[in-house]
DNA sequence: CGCGATTTGTGCACGCCTTCACAAGCGCCT
DNA sequence: AGGCGCTTGTGAAGGCGTGCACAAATCGCG
């Protein structure tokens, strides 16, 4: 601290800097330091201590404590952080003032219950817009919107400012909609399919493969079974206590 | 290498040890070489170089090569890996030759669509099993499975053996089936709904978060889009090359 | 007004992971 | 048989992230 931090950093109209330089970790974290937040608010608290916080994101004190110090000085020493002012600045860091729209490429199986899905508007969010190749899903309204053929999405990601894409679609079509969306304009993919897309470098993929984080818990289960066969036994767990989660 | 490393361990009978020591960050990427293995062995490939695995599983080819190596010395020198043997030793490392039972607590808008994904099945594992807690669901039958009541998972998982357990519930309900999966005797939990899970030490959770997913591209939406507006001029953007995907 | 209790913000050390660069090994060609 | 080119496997260095432990700061109370 000692240093005020609140100003806005020139070419930035609003309050809030864009924090260039904040940890990926730190970014990877900050959704979950707000959903924590806000459940915090429901239920009427004004100020958390970090150690509340913590546990309620299911993090280490320390770690919340630095990962928030970066976005500047928000708390009070012997007292704790305001938690309102704290959903405020974490919202703005992650742009979520901004109502961002989003479309979303492919409404077989998982894409139908993506357009459904309640937590996205609920976070800041708005699909404005459902594509697919199949002319026969052409027409078909889910949760309001009427899905459209893949060869509009150019002109309706432009009319929309659409900056973010989801794509659901089978693995053999991913890369072509990609390709499509960049085109379009789109800045931010989120793939669920399975496979590796070639996007721009200016061009941010997240990918998320429920596949792999079944294959992931596979192992450990591979493991913890081949660890009980031997040695001395182990067949009670220890205490409920704290949450285990694997990897990243 | 200079150890042979291919023998059995004491306690598994089957020609593979359970590697736990392998670092969490090579069991993460595993699942995504084996993807591309079988995308190279159905194009006919017999062998693969560490430069073209990696190029398609999206990674730099020094951290294939090691994470490979923690694994054995299953390459050529001079000539390369054998793909037909890399794929049956990653599918055993991961206990993917053990078709592992998965059920899936939540039949609601996304577990719908977990329930016919078929992702699972393609990858060796088994869906055996639907539960909720909605008794207007119970009895629907999706995929060729009957909606079960979450009272009846006790009994359904020790008939099934289900070791693997995935929640697609609303958040609210997510905590008290976790529990319920545990005194079943799941010790693996993909969750997908928001919030921290509180388990024992020796069950393992990972956590998918879609709207996190968001949260992340969002922000760094909000950074690229405070950069372009003031530095000089970088409107287009570089050329098409390899894959800049952000976050872990 | 001063003091103690409490909590933040951070310097520091440790460990994991990534990346480079190269020696060791393998096959092929002559 | 020998040499040459190619590719693996790995030692070492650097960077990033985590967690401890403590100084600095704030509030409340006597």
């Amino acid at each position: 601290m000692s240093q005020q931090r609140h100003g806005s950093t020139p070419g930035e109209p609003d309050g809030v800097p864009a924090f260039p330089d904040l940890p990926e970790a730190t970014i990877a974290r900050l959704p979950e330091y707000l959903r924590a937040l806000h459940h915090l608010a429901e239920t009427g608290a004004e100020t958390v201590s970090s150690e509340g916080l913590a546990a309620a994101a299911g993090v280490n004190s320390a770690k919340l404590r630095k990962d928030l110090s970066h976005l500047g000085s928000y708390g009070t020493r012997g007292v704790g952080y305001d938690v309102a002012l704290l959903v405020a600045q974490i919202g703005s860091i992650l742009g979520l003032d901004k109502n961002r729209a989003v479309c979303l490429v492919g409404v077989g199986n998982l894409g139908h219950a993506l357009a459904g899905y309640a937590g996205f508007a609920s976070r800041g969010f708005r699909v404005v817009a459902l594509f697919d190749a199949d002319a026969k899903k052409v027409g078909e309204v889910i949760n309001g919107l009427v899905v459209q053929h893949i060869d509009d999405l150019q002109r309706v990601a432009v009319e929309e400012s659409i900056a973010i894409g989801v794509i659901a679609t089978p693995p053999g079509t991913a890369q072509p909609v990609a390709d499509a969306l960049v085109a379009a304009g789109v800045t931010s993919i989120l793939n669920f399919a399975p496979g590796v897309l070639s996007v721009p470098a200016n061009v941010d993929v997240r990918k998320v493969d429920l596949a792999i984080e079944l294959q992931i818990l596979s192992f450990h289960e591979h493991r913890k079974a081949s660890l009980t066969a031997l040695p001395g036994g182990r067949s009670a767990p220890a205490e409920n206590s704290d949450q285990e989660v694997v990897g990243s």
